[in-house]
DNA sequence: GGTCACAATGGAAGGGCTTCCAGATCCGTT
DNA sequence: AACGGATCTGGAAGCCCTTCCATTGTGACC
């Protein structure tokens, strides 16, 4: 019974016709609803099957009003953001996820005015039936869009000018607090931090974090430096830092690229890692295995970041309930502490 | 004006009621078609401002039979595959080409069984336009599918056992001879390669550009020693071909990762590089620039590959005829010749 | 044997849009 | 003033499915 791929779509009547059944009938097959009896259930599978057919899902979701897909949106103006591995574990995440529900994933980019304009209209035609928003910054028209439109909107990190109904995030207080705790129990007392920019919640999260820890020791945070996050200003936080501090004996970055640079100053500045000083960074990307040493940080599970928002809007779709959730994080020792 | 956004879609009927033109008319103003008088066209334009009217992208696919979307699908047994950089740099590329022709990009990952049915589902039940497949191996039961369906399949990578009719390709026979003449014109002649698996497209054609510039160079191509892409089966196979040619002075390896094996082995075998031996890779990997020494090797543009496939995509989409395009690669020269 | 509850069935009404077509309008020509 | 032609216009027929609802059929039970 090798069908040929018909060029000409059976539809649904053909298929009851074929059967000897209302179309009624034969969609209640198709969807593997009740209130079919064993007999006419048969044939229509056998129709089915003789005439290869599949149905139209443009049809159906005019009809049920459900798209059949999310839609994982990529809010930076930098197109370069997806060469970031950070993208390839998330999606990687999400598509595990929406596949669990058998719904299809449209990856936006929203890098362009053409593309955010592109999303919006996404959004508002109700194209997708929810939106996973992630790599959003402040200010962002898209997550104000989201925030008002009444499709379920999944934010991907907390972000820093409100508190969405959904959204996952990274543990980055506790990341930030475990990190400087480890310091500390390496004897470290002297301990500084590489902020990001301030204008980001992970940043300012993970410069909490430090403080935290820090007060619990009893110890007084010392004043940050910011980097923008590359391994550039990494390097010229830490040689301000030195001058600010010369009894430094430990460093938390706000993220590896930073870390990598501090290693780097810290190496120019004669003194050693991790003998003189301790260097722990955040993220767990490749870098942190290629530096000299290679670094301490803490990894932030990525790929479950991507899954679990992906569930989370699976669930609030369905008309679950659901909160905030923050996934923890681990640190991983190597040889800069 | 400022309009909510209604919870319930205002309809075409509507704004065709407001308009006081019937609902043809105001389709026509809706897709900028002609036979609408100016007057009336600006009526149905402020109706559609007052409503808030977004057409509803599944009626409209529905009667027009377009999806105004394409899938790009990523068949790949492993999970992981999207780890790795070279997706997020495509996937750059198919979002920028694909937001220039206003589709939507559907992200596929055929990792599991279910992915792949899934994919076959997408595929037949013609829910995008058109296909872009891509990592796609030998027997791979997608491409089969691909390439009997109707719809506008275009491969990124020319597949092994086939000539699809569509398909971008990275010019690895082109590349892999600049690679070799690279080798040559440094004064090598005693010239070896580590190749790929040899049922993958890329290993034999990276293999083919190899012998082809040794025999147009008047020298006899060796054989080879075959690896599988990895570090470690980079650093075996130059053990071996150590043993059988303890003469050579030039590696070309079929990719980056195995090129940094070889440089393993030769370090271990107390030749240096390039004094004694010079070695090329091919790919142009982050770890190109972070082996020692840092490793010349060959750039492929997989951003362009992307952007190609949508272009190619797009076009065929529209009905125009297209060819295979092979794309050019670069020859970066870092300190291992 | 008569009721009742419930399963099975098919007709019909949408869901929201595009597009064909026939008829109405308008213009410039002769 | 009549006419050919192009330009508008709206009615209606799709596109293909889901789902409500009224109708019919079935078995259980008293």
């Amino acid at each position: 019974m090798a069908e040929e791929l018909p060029h000409r779509h059976a539809t649904l009547d053909e298929v009851a016709a074929l059967a000897g059944v209302s179309r009624s009938v034969a969609s209640r097959v198709i969807n593997n609803a009740p209130h079919v009896s064993r007999a006419k259930r048969e044939s229509v599978e056998k129709a089915i099957r003789k005439l290869g057919y599949v149905p139209n899902p443009k049809a159906r979701a005019l009809a049920t009003r459900q798209a059949g897909a999310a839609a994982l949106v990529i809010s930076r103006d930098d197109p370069e953001v997806l060469t970031d591995p950070f993208f390839g574990q998330l999606i990687a995440g999400v598509a595990g996820a929406l596949e669990e529900a058998d719904l299809h994933m449209m990856l936006c980019v929203a890098a362009t005015p053409r593309g955010r304009e592109r999303v919006e209209q996404l959004v508002r035609s109700r194209a997708v039936d929810g939106v996973m928003l992630t790599a959003s910054h402040e200010d962002d028209p898209l997550a104000r869009i989201a925030k008002e439109s009444p499709l379920p909107v999944v934010f991907g990190g907390r972000p820093v000018d409100f508190e969405p109904r959904w959204y996952v995030d990274i543990d980055n207080v506790g990341g930030a607090r475990d990190a400087t705790e480890h310091l500390l129990a390496r004897g470290r007392t002297r301990v500084v931090t590489i902020c990001g920019p301030q204008d980001t919640e992970v940043a300012r999260s993970r410069h909490r974090g430090y403080r935290e820890a820090m007060t619990l020791a009893g110890l007084t945070p010392r004043p940050p430096e910011v980097g923008d996050f590359s391994e550039a200003a990494g390097a010229a936080a830490m040689t301000r830092l030195l001058e600010a501090h010369p009894d430094l004996d430990g460093v938390f970055a706000a993220n590896d690229n930073m870390a990598a640079g501090a290693l780097r100053a810290l190496r120019g500045a004669g003194r050693s890692v991790p003998e003189d000083v301790s260097v722990v960074g955040f993220d767990d990307l490749a870098v942190a295995q290629l530096t000299d040493p290679a670094l301490t940080t803490i990894h932030q599970p990525i790929r479950d970041l991507g899954r679990e928002m992906a569930r989370m809007l699976v669930g609030v779709v369905a008309g679950r309930t659901a909160g905030p959730l923050i996934l923890p994080t681990h640190l991983v020792k190597r040889s800069s502490t």
